[in-house]
DNA sequence: GCCGTTTTCGGCCCGACTGTTTTCAGTCG
């Protein structure tokens, strides 16, 4: 069983719990569920070295739910578990992801018109039911469809971030097979767009039907499509298809180029080879049947007369003729941040305290972070007012001279949140004494364009805001962005010289690629920042370089590949 | 069920918002 599973597991604990009307069980489920979702090891490899015992180092997780782990693991369920869903046996995990349907609604559905999963709510709903219920009417009845519809169109489509270390995995297992020479992932997984409907899986081999083999014995695949000696088409145990393709090692390049796309990006090279007379597939660039390229991608980009463009460009929306001119952005580097600009600590919702997140971090690789905790508004997280942040304040000065950190520094900032005005929550002589103030939408998301402009206008027009966080505040499969005027938005950061954020946390990725080109094109800086509630997420950093590369960004652009000295030059 | 430089027992963030309600339950963060 994989963390990924064991925390949908315990993530249903907690709402059956929830539905039971059990106190506080279902916060301790969830909180084990995210300690077990944020691990760099899979729990089966820490409970095969440690046993019990050691799952209990996991974050949130005690004897209790250490045991019911084990018992995942060894049996892949527990009596609780079995006992809780018999009294209400529907698709918990697929009904909560419907905004605003949480576990209590779930029980009544299923009580009274034996709602079991998405399909029999959507009918329900349809046929006018669920507005009869006591408690429900006619507005929550629309919300439901709405909430459904919004589900439908993201399409079943998965958070990449949140998936890649199960991928990773499995091209390491496939790398490992004793007839494959080379393996990797290509599709939009290499091209690192933001959620995925498959695995498009490549691999060499002169035994191609061993590798086949092989790769059917695997114990995550749940049913097989089709089969064959090069082609395989398989559906995962975690409900994403996967596809396997073996081809000759002289062929690689030609192959990853194929199955890496984007669709647009290859008919648009296939027509430049075609143009030259040529012919390209998947087994190479042929001039008749003689083949010029094929082994690797640089080979055939050169052959085309094309500089090589990084997969997270290849979309067709310029990148060729960039590369064919030599105009080409040097793309931001995945080791190329110096500081994170967004983390929060155990002063608000986040779950490790100053000292371990910088440590974290420095571990990490970075030189130094800013704290950000939340502000008073966010009354939920137990937001800061002046006073705790001026405590903080000491506090993060005692940290930096206390010795305990020789090349880290940590900066003073906060998440200063943004009234449905356009108004902060932080009265200005605080806000100027923190290195860093970001700014955050967290309420008020359905107001109109012309509003929600203005109301961030009005904020990057303070002194003290230096970045704009997580701008459109959606969460992707579950919250749409609030609706800006992203025009607006980006002369005003320009004038004003504000930061946009790009958070990598994997399902915010927010701004997104075509916002980050824009700024790019305007000249608007951006911080990449991780949103890091525990000291497991600097890791998430990866994604938002992702999203800063599909978005053309070089190294330039983003302030914090800058190291912190330069800082307060770049801000306002 | 978890956790502990205020506790090994007794706490366990709490306010805004929405939609249903005549005073509140559910959801979200």
């Amino acid at each position: 069983m994989t963390n990924q599973e064991i925390a949908k597991v315990l993530f249903e604990m907690a709402a059956l719990y929830e539905m039971e009307g059990v106190l506080f069980k279902p916060r301790a489920y969830e909180k084990a569920a995210l300690g077990v979702e944020a691990l760099d090891m899979e729990a089966e490899e820490i409970y095969k070295k440690g046993g019990v015992k050691s799952l209990e180092e996991i974050s949130g997780v005690g004897k209790g739910i250490a045991y019911h782990i084990e018992a995942l693991l060894k049996k892949g369920s527990f009596a609780e578990y079995e006992r809780l869903k018999k009294k209400i046996p529907v698709n918990i995990s697929e009904l909560t992801a419907v905004e605003g349907v949480g576990p209590k609604m779930i029980k009544t559905l299923w009580q009274k018109l034996r709602v079991r999963n998405l399909a029999d709510l959507e009918k329900a709903a349809r046929v006018g039911k669920v507005k009869k219920l006591q408690h429900f009417g006619e507005k929550s009845e629309r919300k439901i469809l709405r909430g459904i519809e919004f589900l439908k169109k993201s399409g079943g489509r998965q958070v990449l971030g949140f998936l890649l270390p199960d991928v990773r995995n499995l091209e390491k297992i496939i790398r490992s097979f004793p007839e494959v020479e080379q393996a990797i992932v290509c599709g939009s997984i290499r091209r690192r767009k933001e959620t995925i409907g498959d695995i498009d899986i490549l691999a060499t081999s002169i035994k191609p039907e061993k590798v086949m083999e092989r790769f059917l014995g695997l114990p995550f695949i749940a049913h097989v499509y089709g089969r064959g000696v090069t082609k395989t088409n398989v559906k995962l145990k975690n409900g994403l298809d996967a596809d396997i393709r073996v081809v000759p090692k002289k062929s690689y390049g030609a192959a990853v180029n194929y199955f890496t796309g984007s669709k647009d990006h290859n008919i648009a090279l296939r027509e430049l080879a075609i143009k030259k007379g040529w012919k390209l597939n998947e087994y190479g660039l042929f001039r008749g049947k003689k083949l010029i390229a094929g082994r690797d991608e640089e080979e055939i980009y050169k052959a085309l007369g094309l500089r090589y463009i990084e997969p997270e460009m290849r979309e067709n929306t310029g990148e060729i003729k960039a590369a064919r001119a030599n105009k080409l952005p040097r793309l931001i580097g995945y080791g190329d941040l110096k500081g994170d600009l967004q983390v929060q600590t155990d002063w608000t919702d986040g779950e490790n305290s100053i000292e371990e997140m910088a440590r974290a971090a420095e571990n990490y690789g970075l030189d130094y972070i800013v704290i950000t905790d939340h502000t008073r508004s966010l009354a939920m997280t137990g937001g800061s007012d002046e006073k705790k942040l001026l405590k903080q304040m000491s506090e993060i000065d005692r940290l930096n001279r206390s010795g305990k950190f020789k090349n880290f520094k940590i900066l003073k900032g906060a998440e200063v949140n943004i009234g449905k005005d356009g108004l902060l929550d932080i009265d200005d002589k605080t806000l100027a004494k923190l290195d860093v103030v970001g700014a955050a939408v967290h309420s008020h998301f359905n107001l109109s364009r012309q509003e929600q402009t203005k109301r961030i206008i009005r904020v990057m027009e303070s002194p003290h805001v230096d970045i704009i966080f997580h701008l459109t505040g959606r969460i992707i499969n579950r919250r749409e962005p609030i609706d800006v005027d992203i025009g607006e938005i980006i002369k005003a950061a320009k004038r004003t010289g504000t930061i946009l954020e790009i958070d990598a946390y994997p399902d915010r990725l927010d701004i997104k690629d075509e916002y980050i080109r824009k700024c790019v094109e305007a000249g608007v800086k951006m911080s990449i920042d991780s949103d890091a509630h525990s000291k497991e997420h600097f890791k998430m950093l990866e994604h938002g370089i992702a999203q800063a590369r599909r978005g053309w960004a070089s190294s330039s652009d983003i302030i914090n590949t800058r190291p912190a000295g330069e800082l307060a030059r770049l801000l306002k």
